[in-house]
DNA sequence: TAGATTGTTAATCGATTAACAATC
DNA sequence: TAGATTGTTAATCGATTAACAATC
């Protein structure tokens, strides 16, 4: 099944809409419902469900339950999955500590770090040696990885994590990385984001004045 | 000009792109040594550069120079920009501490919370109360906020920004917010991300298996 | 001059949207 | 049955890519 990122961004978007609207106790949702709870047009919805073979009931819509069960398989949430993050600096530190991955199924299983004044073997979240990952991913069997490392570390560690046998890694060093293999890698860029906001900010205030 | 986000990232990966070649002693550069750069091809370099304006010399590129100063200026990087974060928990706190927006002309000029207890006023970047943030963002004439907050208070700090004055948010809750007005939200979703990587990386382990 | 590169126009591609027949 | 909703096909839209005339 070959889809785009924004396609999937919307399945993630519709379960997320969909666990709200059962919370409020619907059993069943229309196209149009998902399509207001997320923003997009009542035809995505449907053309989206029809690409991964989701279909409903003519005049019935989907049954709440079942989507969320589906989409769930589909975006891989059967199982708890396993993420190690590379660099305990500040981002590192955030995503380890941050509450919201538990509840979506994702769990991380250890850091690792160069600094050995933050080793901590024992802790929830056992912080490691860098020349740790090897063993502890392959004995895991772990897939997902984060990149938190400064610039200059975070080819390195790419090449180190594919080494590992790493199929797919969140990078938030700001530069463009060179992935070896079939490793899937995505990158969250905090400053383009802001940069971004900045620009979009700065064309309406132009277009304001003229 | 109205262009889409796709666009206006890629302008902030050329002009990083430009800061290594200048760093590597180059001072022209051709449509195709910037596409090789971010990964793009040369006609969609030159297209960008088209739809602002930005021209070069046939058969003798662009000067690295003057291009990196008119990206900065469409960028809105002439000069620092003061940014707010609301929300000083885990994410909040690795933002405040972020060495990376310093160098991009970004400065955190305060952070606001509930917590009575994170309070610090004469800080490098001081804490303050969240009823502070109006008086502080208009005496400031602060336009870019980041919010950081738990997932049931996101809806109404963007409220308050909006009532500031903020004209473009980054927003890391991962639900949906409706700005009211003319405000930019730009969200940031780490679940999302995440999850996002997870399913490409089964699809393709699916794929190949097949 | 010959060769290389830009800038722009046209072609392609893919994703979104609209339309509507099928049918519950 | 009449009305509502799906699922799919066709139309539209926008962004990317290719082509090439202009020109340095």
């Amino acid at each position: 099944m070959i889809t785009n990122k924004s396609c999937i961004i919307r399945l993630s978007r519709y379960k997320n809409a969909l666990y709200r609207l059962r919370a409020l106790g619907f059993v069943k949702v229309f196209s149009d419902n998902l399509a207001d709870a997320i923003g997009v047009l009542p035809s995505q919805v449907r053309k989206d469900f029809s690409l991964f073979g989701i279909s409903g009931n003519k005049r019935g819509g989907y049954q709440v339950d079942s989507l969320i069960e589906k989409l769930n398989t589909i975006l891989g949430k059967e199982q708890t999955q396993e993420v190690i993050i590379a660099g305990l600096g500040n981002i590192g530190n955030a995503l380890m500590k941050y509450k919201g991955f538990e509840k979506e199924g994702l769990k991380i299983s250890a850091c690792f770090d160069i600094d050995s004044t933050k080793y901590s073997r024992d802790s929830d979240i056992p912080v490691l040696p860098l020349e740790e990952m090897k063993e502890f991913v392959r004995a895991k069997r772990i897939k997902i990885g984060v990149i938190a490392v400064p610039d200059i570390a975070a080819q390195s560690v790419l090449d180190m994590m594919t080494a590992c046998g790493i199929k797919g890694v969140l990078n938030f060093a700001p530069l463009r990385l060179r992935a070896s293999g079939d490793i899937v890698v995505n990158n969250v860029n905090l400053e383009l984001e802001l940069e971004n906001v900045i620009y979009f900010v700065n064309a309406q205030e132009k277009t304001k004045v003229s």
